[in-house]
DNA sequence: TGTTATCTTGACCGAATGGTCCAAAATCCC
DNA sequence: GGGATTTTGGACCATTCGGTCAAGATAACA
């Protein structure tokens, strides 16, 4: 009952990340967020509760998209040259001039003072690793990766490689060398 | 002639760079930095100009000091288990509960749109790299790198591992796993 | 159509922000 | 000791900040 909403919470949540992604959260102003969302701040407040909670609800729904925009995640099929796409995808979206990823940023700005943007970061970076987990156990059963390698060890260096590639790029390391590196790590776990 | 400054501006900067660890540079207040430098806004004005300059000052004193806070740079005498320390340290520093580093928060909410910001976050990367690289030539020289491998590559390998820690430990993943992910890698380069 | 309930818009608020300025203090050089 | 010169500390300023609120708009239900 009553007047309906007007706007797309995914839609909005998603233009809220973009500005929290361009100028983090203290950077980001009221203003910025409305001009992005299209939301007056009544709409906003009513929604979301705060700048806060603006900032939690597009963090959850960025999260819940995948980490870097990228949507992938590793099933029992996946193959290492499946991981090498997905690293792949991460140094060319980390090296093109878009803005940096909004965990990296929360993690950096605020996982020191934030204990609900700590929770939320660390509960995602668990999410990657048991996906990068049950990758490399596929490429273990796959012959691809030998079988006596720890498989939570090796995930946690490919998580380690995405995230180093992501902030390297946005550090103006180019999307080569950063594939190059890629390159160089998944053929070494490999041998 | 004239008055002496009463402060020391090292000292000064590294103070104003714990502010921006723990803040960031929009979530620092100028009430924040005369807190933790002791200097009053006048000072503060007339040694660095603004904010933003005080801001690039700590970033330069922050790099050339070495990054995370270690001093490390290696040199032609560098073995693989130097090499595994640093990132042991890294490993260490980062999940210990303190602030993050100056240079991924630099990153992350300013190098995408301040340009001097950019400038001197890729310059200090491209320096360790380097550094990196001449560990990696002289772990060649020993016999514990394969000869056949690119340096440059696996120089920028070892940084984006280091980096990627940085951001995983302040994310809630442990020292131990940090540790361990770095010993595979530097194995896995051994090989 | 009237009631009820929610949503939207934007004017408005107190507080905090980055920055300025100046009088007092401190040192050097004569 | 007396300029000259610079630093210091903090009062002060205009602006912007995050947030509130009231009045109108919109729809569901009776």
């Amino acid at each position: 009952m009553a007047r309906p909403r007007e706007f797309d919470e995914d839609t909005v949540l998603r233009a809220a990340a973009g500005v929290f992604r361009r100028h983090g959260y203290a950077g980001a102003s009221l203003e910025d967020l409305t001009e992005a969302t299209g939301l007056g701040k009544g709409s906003l407040y009513g929604a979301f509760g705060s700048k806060h909670g603006l900032y939690l609800a597009a963090l959850d729904a960025y999260a819940s998209r995948g980490a870097t925009g990228l949507e992938r995640t590793f099933d029992a099929s996946a193959s290492l040259a499946d991981v090498r796409d997905y690293l792949v995808e991460i140094a060319v979206a980390s090296s093109d001039g878009s803005p940096s990823c909004l965990l990296t940023g929360a993690t950096a700005e605020r996982a020191g003072n934030d204990e609900p943007v700590a929770r939320r970061v660390a509960d995602t970076f668990a999410g990657l690793a048991a996906s990068f987990q049950v990758a490399v156990r596929a490429a273990q059963e796959r012959g691809e990766v030998p079988a006596d390698a720890a498989p939570e060890v090796l995930a946690d260096l490919l998580l380690t490689l995405a995230r180093g590639m992501e902030v390297l790029g946005h550090a103006g390391v180019t999307g080569e060398r950063l594939v190059a590196a890629a390159d160089a790590a998944v053929a070494a776990i490999a041998a």
